[in-house]
RNA sequence: UGGGCUAUAGUAUAAUGGUAGUACAGCGGAUUCUGGUUCCGUAUGUGAGGGUUCAACUCCUUCUAGCCCAACCA
């Protein structure tokens, strides 16, 4: 039996198929090595996300190798501090790429070498066009280009004049490298293609030691070729690159990896291009690239996402060609299922209102014992405070409940989780109406939240002791945009037009039970009948933690409330 | 002188000539000390027309719609 056979139990999708076709034919020895060849220009997003799950997972499942390579070909746009924000976003999400990091920038001095054997077999030239000639003999889309008045330049000038571009005795823009092709060639991309540009810059890496840097579509095959890539993955809008990434390769005759397209992420209510996220960073829309609101993997991060959440997510959706855009409710999903069995309950008001429990002695401290998970009874159980009084949530309560609403009100008996049935007797107000105190009465027979006598309630809510509470900053998220795609701006208008006002609210006074305020940077909670929330490392200071809603729970509630 | 690609429920994806399935969302119900979880049930789909075939999401054909390509970006 192979260790190649497929796993039925995997997701099917057209590149397994490929790859599976590929190993049963023997092409590339029946190897599998991918690589995810990031920009260092950005952090990285779900999409992202999506891209190196795909190629990393497909190597791990046909029991291949996969590379991390930074694509490293435009000095000016790059920066150091992204290589680190990708390699630690690529770690969280579980993937060990050892020690095959590689960086395009290594490679230049081969790729260089081989612009050199593709002028020698005439199959590149230099071309002394201004930028405005070179676009302007491009052509267009319905009609050819014409060829470059140096395209007939002897190899031997060719080469001169190359290696003097490397030594940087031109300026910018002065030169270039063509491969040739054929300007008439429906394929824009084919139209004698530029390799490499002028730029005196400095490099990240390399430093000033060139002065000419290769194009993505010249590097990037070469880059592949030279790891030894059998399937080379990325987004459809390079099927058009293709048939320049196979010439390049042809050409050279070195090894040839299959490129193979698909279809990038798209999510409801939010941006997913590193354009748009730069933004939406630099305008200060967002706090940074990381700003819990982002679907940037730090975001995520912040935001209390679990690195299992995701890898499930980009499991469901599935790899395909065609354009599509993803419910942002299936990524909430994921959260809520991979939260709801890791974690911890806790109490926590969000909008408090005060409660008075008249008949309870205001010298009394109980200690209630609450389970940790009902998910998981391995979290044990934790003791909570009970006192006379209380916080419980403002709309937990109505002085005039509509019928489905089944909370506290006037004259009604409610439970506080593993406390007491608590029955309420008036409210009072102040100047302006707004209730200040819910007075109720207890019935001590229903201590830790039973009824000796079997009487039912049909409401139990959250709360926490007022002399025991812990004061926080909770920050509540929504999504980014008022509309699903940003498909839908209308004339005149960009995504910028539509941005959520309310996708951050600030409670700078929620109440938490007292446990919470040992929390450290990172831990997750449900804040019960709430939601999921994870403690901010970037505001959080020692002792006094700031939290993260990451998602809500689902509210029956609330849906029922729209109606 | 244009080329390349895509089309299956609301959304995302399976079905590779043989019962159109799954997940999320929706709706209805049961259970529940979270209006959570869990469980059960349910509506909705092959872009359009023609052809081949006993049989078509699948093959052929003609349309239609959408996306990508004219950076010295990746």
């Amino acid at each position: 039996m192979s260790t190649n056979e497929p796993n039925t139990e995997l997701r099917r999708h057209f590149i397994r198929d490929i790859i599976e076709a590929d190993i049963a034919t023997g092409t590339f020895g029946g190897k599998v090595v991918t690589r995810f060849p990031p920009e260092p220009n950005g952090f990285l997003h779900i999409g992202h996300a999506k891209a190196f799950c795909l190629s990393y997972g497909l190597a791990e499942d046909y029991h291949g190798v996969y590379n991390l390579r930074f694509d490293d070909t435009n000095p000016v746009k790059e920066d150091p501090r992204f290589v680190e924000a990708i390699k630690k976003d690529i770690k969280w999400l579980g993937f060990d790429w050892e020690d095959r990091e590689y960086y395009a920038s290594d490679y230049f001095e081969q790729m260089y070498g081989y612009a050199v054997e593709l002028i020698k077999k005439d199959k590149a030239f230099v071309d002394s066009q201004t930028l405005d000639e070179i676009r302007k003999n491009r052509g267009t889309i319905k009609s050819p280009g014409t060829n470059s008045p140096y395209r007939t330049r002897s190899i031997q000038e060719n080469l001169d004049l190359f290696a003097r571009m490397r030594a940087g005795e031109f300026e910018d823009g002065a030169l270039v490298l063509r491969a040739k092709i054929d300007m008439a060639s429906p394929n824009m991309l084919m139209r004698d293609p530029i390799m490499y540009r002028i730029r005196h810059a400095r490099h990240h890496r390399t430093g000033d030691s060139w002065c000419i840097y290769p194009m993505y579509d010249y590097a990037h095959c070469l880059e592949d070729s030279i790891e030894g890539i059998t399937h080379s993955l990325c987004s459809l809008e390079f099927e058009a690159h293709r048939p320049l990434y196979d010439w390049y390769l042809e050409q050279l005759n070195i090894h040839h990896s299959k490129q193979i397209e698909f279809a990038r992420l798209n999510i409801t209510h939010t941006v997913l291009s590193k354009r748009k996220v730069e933004t939406l960073v630099s305008a200060g829309v967002v706090e940074g690239w990381d700003d819990p609101r982002l679907l940037t993997l730090s975001g995520l991060r912040r935001r209390g996402y679990t690195p299992q959440s995701i890898r499930n997510f980009i499991d469901r959706i599935g790899v395909a060609k065609s354009l599509s855009t993803v419910d942002f409710a299936l990524l909430e999903h994921t959260v809520r299922e991979d939260l709801n069995k890791r974690s911890n309950r806790v109490m926590a008001v969000l909008n408090p209102v005060k409660v008075i429990i008249d008949n309870y002695p205001a010298d009394q401290t109980e200690e209630m014992q609450a389970i940790n998970n009902p998910e998981n009874p391995e979290a044990g159980t934790r003791l909570v405070p009970f006192s006379r009084e209380l916080f419980i949530e403002r709309d937990d309560f109505m002085e005039e409940p509509p019928k489905k609403f089944y909370r506290l009100a006037p004259g009604r008996e409610v439970r506080l989780r593993y406390a007491y049935f608590i029955t309420c007797t008036h409210v009072v107000k102040d100047a302006s109406g707004t209730i200040t105190e819910i007075h109720c009465t207890y019935d001590p027979a229903t201590k830790g939240g039973n009824a000796p006598d079997g009487r039912k309630v049909k409401a139990t809510m959250h709360w926490v002791s007022a002399a025991h509470a812990y004061d926080a900053e909770v920050r509540l998220y929504d999504k980014l945009l008022t509309v699903e795609s940003t498909d839908e701006v209308a004339e005149g208008k960009t995504f910028m037009d539509y941005i959520n006002p309310n996708s951050l609210e600030i409670r700078s006074h929620c109440k938490l039970e007292p446990s919470l305020a040992k929390a450290a940077a990172g831990d997750r909670f449900q804040f019960e009948r709430l939601g999921y929330f994870s403690v901010d490392p970037v505001y959080s200071t020692p002792g006094r933690p700031v939290f993260n809603r990451t998602a809500t729970l689902r509210d029956e509630w609330a849906k029922l409330r729209k109606k």
